[in-house]
RNA sequence: GGGCCGGUAGAUCAGCGGUAGAUCGCCUGCUUUGCAAGCAGGAGGCCUCGGGUUCAAAUCCCGACCGGUCCA
């Protein structure tokens, strides 16, 4: 049987060691993959569905290990022969293209493996944090789904001359791991070749199974994204690389489920929040035989189908005597479902925290907010007497060695505002529902589309609302979910491709010394105005730092400089005129606006470390933008910044100013430079080259950035905040003032102040209580005439002076000359059914009548007959007409007769 | 980053071009041993802000600010 399916050796995979431990390579008979065993019985590839779940109640490993003994286990094999690396945050702030790191791998893209930055150790093994919420859905249905896991890697980056290992050794490691670590039996693994692609690289990988459960993957990286490249993984071509690398994915949670063999990985993993839960909820029912075939009946639907697995688990069980109806089956599945969602989204959230990310509407921040909306949610069915925050805690305690940066004061803080707003939104959803039901007895589609979409209710919520207060049932519709996308799809506009210049060097004298005003230059490359210099002291603009202004000198005439932008390694000046290539130029800085430009970078620096310590550990900065006059520095907080937040800010600041601390810049290699810094180094982007520039307050604030900057904190002189405003959710943006610039802003406030002063003849203090007693009676004022309008309009109409036709026309027989009045008088006579009123109307020396309607009868007849009696013109349309140039008013009579003459 | 919804009395909201409304809460009186409740009366509004359109804007248009929500 076994000679059957044994595949000649051909391909890539086709290794030595396999050979030396007597593994031979087979097709799957279901699936068709080829893969490697020992076991002379085996036929399918190791993969569910081809195998099934057989390693619950039923483990190959020696021993069971907790999570903590099998990560200790797998790095302490390891460490002898490869360099043990710390775990990178899950926020990858080295990276702007992905929110979370997903797999080990992200931790060196792309400046390692595209070759640029050398990796931490060669080889190396870590353990790293990673979180995935594609499959968020399915947590606590499927019993392996997990939003967090740790990801255990034994990495080697093969340079073209210098090689480490490449595909024999990596499969003798993990077998040698498997086998000798952990006491799998050789037959009991299989290793199963599939192509691997991800995040612009590919190769060869091996999946590696044992008893149908997936615990690696084993990828040689060989291959980068390339459209006229050779081979082809999924729909994408790629071309070989120069460098070869091993990138290996242990699944942590994996591996300590394989050893326990317990029904789910969640009781594995994570034992005590579990039992936690369930010992504070109501009425647990908690089966693990139920929960075992659960877990191995989800492992073979694929995509996952609820109602299928569960009547498929109905079958297992009454073959195995235990009859349970569909709906005990649905009850014990919702009931643990909410148990492990809660215990696994709890841990995902502690992760989140104790990188800072603060929940949100947008981004990272955002997915910490479903997390938190959907455990509140679980709570609540489980009727649980249990707060987030504990357990939340309660993970970190386990863990605490994995995230040291995790601070239980700044979670439950964000917890805290999150919470309030669940609640706030719970309690508004029923109202709500029933208002847009109420409008016309019934929800279309389109009302819970605008439900979800704008009011965060979900579809089946809003259907169990009517049914309970209005007795009727709504229907949702099917394709509920295209709708919605429906509704959110936007034509976005096309990138205009960017000018592309040729590839030349530009030396940044700027970085050399950063008081230049003054330089000399070859131009190496001009087209239209736009040239490229050999060496320039001109800033280009980066870094939320604009560019320098000045000119060029060239043949004894000045060029002004415009703008300047970098380009690759290449600086741009574009310019008022052209200059020749070739040509032999001096450049002047506006030196007076580059010092602002500095003074403004530099304390947006010293500001940025003041916040963290005012604020907290989470202050990050998210953006931020220097000027000449102002600032704005964006950070990452929860809430607005107070008034005495902002006056002890600004009080540190003025103390280090003060100090006139050192200002350092020093170019250091990648690796050290995160071994010394961290990854704050980051928070104003990543650089491009192997080393990172570390411009550096003494004591205050280190970063990563390529601007220009002061030699010491003394040199800005002076720091005012301006104001402050939020963003987004969780983002506060402060704009601020700093030298000169700052002194100019308090000088403004105080010559406004003194210009008050003089106004309201008062002295500062007695400011603001005069203002707002100007304020009140300027309100009292404008109340008393709106009264005396009405009290007016109320004597015209009822004096008499009204002569009214029916209910058609009004003439009011004294002119008016308020234009207040009139409104009102128009208003009232309305509001008592009249349809037209003719008010006569004196406009500083003109007569006039003016002719308004509410629209329900015409009075361009009146007007008309008016205006030929009294030889008028005729302005105006429909609703208002004015005639002008009138010889007289007009009086009742003249009303009547044509009125009259109309009727008859 | 983008989309959608909203900002009116202390609270929840209605009104959506012609003199600012309801319900609850608040105050006073009556009824009652007291409470709950009922009846009668009353106070309480820069209708978020700034521009525009209009004879007339809470209402329509543009912008700002603030809040909510969904998606990537």
């Amino acid at each position: 049987m076994s000679n059957d399916n044994t595949e000649k050796k051909t391909g890539e995979l086709d290794l030595q060691f396999f050979e030396s431990i007597g593994f031979t390579k087979r097709k799957c008979t279901k699936c068709g993959s080829f893969y490697w065993s020992s076991d002379p019985e085996r036929i399918t590839c190791g993969d569910p569905p081809c195998d099934s779940y057989s390693f619950i109640g039923n483990s190959p490993v020696l021993r069971p290990y907790s999570l903590g003994e099998m990560r200790e286990k797998f790095l302490s094999f390891f460490k002898g022969t490869h360099h043990l690396v710390k775990p990178y945050p899950v926020v990858p702030r080295w990276r702007e293209d992905v929110l979370l790191v997903n797999a080990s791998i992200y931790d060196f893209q792309p400046h390692v493996t595209s070759g640029r930055v050398k990796p931490p150790g060669n080889p190396l093994t870590m353990s790293q944090p990673s979180v995935r919420m594609t499959d968020t859905d399915l947590v606590g249905e499927t019993g392996r789904h997990l939003t967090c896991f740790e990801m255990l890697c034994h990495d080697a980056f093969n340079y073209p001359d210098s090689y480490v290992y490449w595909k024999e050794e990596t499969v003798k490691y993990c077998y040698d791991f498997l086998n000798y670590g952990l006491g799998v039996e050789g037959s009991l693994i299989t290793f199963k070749e599939k192509p691997w692609s991800g995040g612009g690289n590919g190769g060869n990988a091996f999946e590696v199974f044992v008893r149908g459960l997936e615990v690696a993957t084993l990828v040689f990286m060989d291959l980068h994204e390339d459209e006229n490249g050779e081979f082809e993984i999924d729909g994408k071509r790629y071309s070989k690389m120069d460098m070869k690398i091993v990138d290996t994915g242990y699944g942590l949670e994996r591996l300590t489920w394989l050893s326990q063999g317990t029904p789910t990985v969640y009781q594995a993993v994570m034992p005590e929040v579990v039992q936690e839960i369930i010992s504070r909820s109501r009425d647990g029912r908690m089966d693990s035989t139920v929960l075992s075939i659960m877990s191995a009946a989800a492992v073979q639907e694929e995509p996952f189908n609820r109602p299928r697995m569960i009547e498929k688990s109905m079958q297992i069980l009454r073959s195995l005597g235990k009859d349970l109806t569909r709906e005990d089956l649905d009850r014990i599945f919702e009931y643990t479902k909410s148990v492990f969602t809660l215990a696994d989204h709890s841990k995902t959230l502690m992760v989140l925290f104790s990188d800072f990310v603060i929940p949100s509407n947008v981004k990272v921040g955002y997915l910490a907010r479903l997390l938190i909306r959907r455990s509140m949610r679980a709570i609540k069915d489980l009727q649980a007497d249990l707060s987030l925050i504990n357990l939340i805690d309660m993970h970190w305690k386990t863990l605490e060695e994995i995230f040291p940066g995790y601070r239980s004061t700044f979670a439950s803080e964000a917890l805290k505002i999150e919470e309030s707003k669940f609640i706030e939104n719970e309690r508004k959803s029923q109202p709500t529902v029933l208002r847009i039901f109420d409008r016309k007895a019934a929800l279309t589609s389109d009302d819970l589309v605008t439900l979800y979409d704008s009011y965060g209710i979900v579809p089946e919520e809003a259907a169990s609302i009517i049914l309970r207060e209005r007795g009727v049932s709504v229907e949702i519709p099917e394709d509920f979910n295209s709708l919605v996308v429906r509704r959110h799809e936007t034509v976005k506009p096309e990138k205009t491709p960017e000018d592309s210049f040729p590839d030349l060097y530009t030396r940044p004298l700027y970085y050399d010394d950063p008081t230049m005003q003054e330089f000399n230059a070859i131009v190496l490359y001009s087209r239209g105005n736009d040239i490229i210099t050999n060496q320039t002291a001109f800033y280009p603009e980066g870094g939320g730092q604009p560019y320098d202004l000045g000119y060029f000198v060239y043949g004894g005439r000045k060029v002004d400089v415009t703008a300047v932008y970098r380009h690759r390694q290449a600086v741009v000046h574009s310019l008022s005129a052209a200059i020749p290539e070739k040509s032999r130029v001096i450049g002047h800085i506006d030196y007076v606006r580059r010092w602002r430009l500095m003074v403004h970078h530099s304390a947006t620096h010293l500001l940025l470390g003041v916040l963290r310590e005012v604020l907290g550990d989470h202050v990050w900065q998210s953006g931020v933008q220097k000027g000449t006059e102002r600032s704005r520095l964006d950070i990452t907080h929860f809430k607005r910044l107070t008034l005495e937040e902002i006056r002890e800010v600004e009080r540190r600041c003025l103390i280090y100013i003060t100090e006139n601390r050192p200002i350092k810049v020093r170019n250091i290699e990648w690796n050290s430079a995160l071994t010394s810094y961290g990854f704050r180094l980051f928070e104003g982007g990543v650089p491009e080259g192997n080393k990172i520039r570390v411009v550096e307050i003494q004591g205050v604030d280190a970063e990563g950035c390529g601007g220009t900057h002061l030699h010491s904190t003394g040199e800005i002189g002076f720091l005012k905040i301006l104001r402050v405003e939020t963003l987004q959710e969780g983002i506060q943006r402060i704009i601020f003032s700093a030298g000169d610039a700052a002194l100019d802003f308090v000088q403004g406030i105080y010559e406004s102040g003194l210009y008050m002063e003089t106004m309201l003849s008062v002295k500062s203090e007695d400011l603001p209580s005069s203002v707002q007693r100007l304020f009140q009676e300027n309100l009292a004022l404008k109340k008393e005439k709106e009264k005396r309008i009405k009290e007016d309009v109320e004597r015209i109409i009822l004096d008499g002076t009204t002569v009214s036709y029916g209910t058609n026309a009004v003439l009011i027989t004294k002119p008016i000359s308020d234009p207040d009045i009139l409104k009102a008088l128009v208003a009232a006579l309305f509001s008592r059914k009249v349809s037209t009123a003719v008010v006569p109307y004196r406009n500083a020396n003109e007569m006039e009548v003016r002719l308004i309607s509410d629209g329900s009868h015409d009075a361009r007849f009146l007007a008309e007959a008016m205006a030929a009696k009294l030889s008028a013109k005729i302005t105006g349309s429909g609703r208002h007409i004015t005639l002008t140039e009138i010889s007289a008013f007009p009086d009742e009579k003249l009303i009547s007769q044509i009125l009259d003459g109309k009727h008859s």
